[in-house]
RNA sequence: CGGGCUGUAGCGCAGCUUGGUAGCGCGCUGCGUUCGGGACGCAGAGGUCCCGGGUUCAAAUCCCGGCAGCCCGACCA
């Protein structure tokens, strides 16, 4: 029903299509400056829900926001050796400023793990003190050579968390409850995105960590999207920063530190999770617009309905707007139904005389009529339907693009439009080699039944591999 | 950062080969008729032809150098 015109299908051409619904449902415009992003309202009012969705389970676990400055000096990056190493080629480094070259650089930051060491070593006096749980909503900076909106640009937006615990045992158990009750819970509720949660391999972990944790989510095009990852640094930034506390027993012990993020990005995984050939597609529970109402013409009375349909159903919790008629019907519904807005509610007059209006489903273009009266009650189960609906579809989709193969060759094939799953034994080593050079990479490594491990080093584990984006 | 393609009105493009001072579609503005899946008529507005240099009487067009975008690769949230 829908027109095709719009869009470039996802089938034709699917980085075109992801760039048609940037622009078109006005989320995202290139910056003047290669690699940066100016995030529009719209994009940017789905980028708050999500940080409100991560914040509140942030601060369930205890953590506290703070801000650290943006600039860092470089000698701090310099004390922690594949740190540096690791980030040293995307750094973007002041050496002017006030109208003289200066005496030492200033790096903007790629990320804050150095700032906030150096602090937590002067905040840090007593076992008493620990756990210190901080989190930061912030920009950094990471040069990037292949810019893509929302996916990666030079500049973006995140929140970073940074802990220090007493113990590794105390480090890793939070890390996981970041991991699961942050990012996965998430993910899975709120983005209805399911991902392969599981631990990188030693060549893709974040440099100066122990271990590191991701979520990989499966696009519609099949390619990998790294969505999330939870780091247990060990004592690397400790030792490096001087973060010591004086235990019970009256010994300097050095502490084990943690950190963890979620970007922009996931806007983009979001667009490509759930999108189709009419749009973006957004879950209710995520929607900073959970119904449209659109009246079919631009008529006083229509559009008094309108109003009172909208004002029922704010005061009932749900996240609506109301689209006026001016312009054409079938303009402003197709406009809608890009920006992936989970219900329209259409009143026009031939309905409104009997008393009714038109309820359309985004997520299966399934048209209802329903009683006035009915509304408040229907649509909060409508929007619980179509949550549950696009969760359920992500899964299948996720399943439906993983095959399990008993060969990097096969592999290999697999990749072409998914994710394959293959014992870690076949790959490590060698194996990973030969992936990279047909531009797949190993995603996450998982125990057979799918639950994360505590270390590579355990044996038995199987990997997931992809081409990522 | 390597390889390929591209930059002309907000968006998509033609014009460039063969130099002569810029056009089409959509969008935008106004008025009117419309409005239940991208409406139509009439009248309008809008361009440093990416930037800088060069050749020339004359450059969107030819030459050189930048910058930016897209695709592929290496790197990454």
């Amino acid at each position: 029903m829908a027109s095709q015109s719009v869009l470039t299908p996802q089938s034709q051409d699917f980085p075109r299509w992801y760039q048609d619904v940037v622009a078109k449902a006005e989320m995202a415009d290139n910056g003047p400056v290669r690699g940066t992003m100016v995030i529009r309202p719209y994009g940017y009012a789905i980028w708050e829900r999500m940080q409100y969705e991560m914040d509140v389970r942030i601060k369930k676990t205890g953590a506290k926001n703070a801000y650290f400055p943006l600039f860092i000096p470089e000698s701090y990056f310099a004390r922690e050796a594949e740190h540096v190493e690791g980030f040293s080629p995307e750094l973007a480094v002041v050496t002017y400023a006030g109208g003289e070259e200066l005496a030492e650089p200033i790096v903007v930051r790629p990320t804050s793990e150095t700032v906030v060491g150096e602090f937590m070593a002067k905040w840090i006096q007593s076992y008493r003190d620990l756990p210190l749980l901080l989190n930061q909503w912030a920009n950094v900076v990471r040069w990037e050579l292949r810019p893509r909106l929302f996916l990666r640009s030079s500049e973006f937006l995140w929140q970073e968390g940074h802990t220090a615990h007493e113990s590794l045992d105390d480090a890793s158990a939070y890390a996981r409850r970041i991991h699961y009750e942050v990012y996965n819970d998430f993910m899975v509720n709120v983005l209805a995105c399911p991902s392969y949660i599981g631990i990188k391999p030693a060549s893709e972990r974040f440099p100066g960590a122990i271990n590191s944790m991701t979520g990989e989510a499966v696009m519609r095009d099949g390619k990998a999207l790294q969505m999330m990852t939870t780091h247990e640094l060990g004592q690397n930034f400790a030792r490096a920063f001087d973060i010591y506390y004086q235990s019970e027993a009256g010994q300097a012990e050095l502490c084990f530190t943690t950190s963890w993020g979620a970007s922009t990005r996931l806007v983009g995984g979001l667009i490509m999770a759930h999108g189709d050939d009419n749009g973006l597609v957004v879950p209710p529970r995520l929607a900073p617009i959970q119904v449209v109402v659109v009246a079919v013409r631009d008529d006083a009375e229509v559009n008094e309905a309108c109003e009172r349909v909208a004002a029922s159903l704010g005061d009932a919790g749900v996240r609506v707007e109301v689209d006026r008629g001016r312009g054409s019907f079938g303009r402003r519904v197709t406009d809608w139904e890009i920006k992936g807005v989970p219900i329209r509610i259409e009143v026009g007059p031939r309905d409104l005389a009997q008393g009714l209006v038109t309820l359309v489903r985004r997520d299966n273009a399934e048209k209802t009529t329903l009683g006035l009266g009915a509304l408040v009650s229907e649509v909060p189960l409508a929007l619980e339907s179509i949550q549950t609906n696009l969760l359920a579809r992500a899964i299948a989709h996720r399943d439906e693009r993983t095959r399990d193969v008993d060969s990097v060759a096969d592999a290999i094939d697999a990749a072409k439009d998914g994710f394959a799953r293959l014992a870690w034994d076949l790959v490590a080593g060698e194996g990973e080699t030969t992936l990279n050079a047909q531009a797949v990479s190993v995603r996450c490594l998982q125990r057979q039944d799918g639950s994360m491990p505590s270390s590579e080093d355990e044996g038995g584990l199987i990997c997931l591999v992809a081409k990522s984006y």
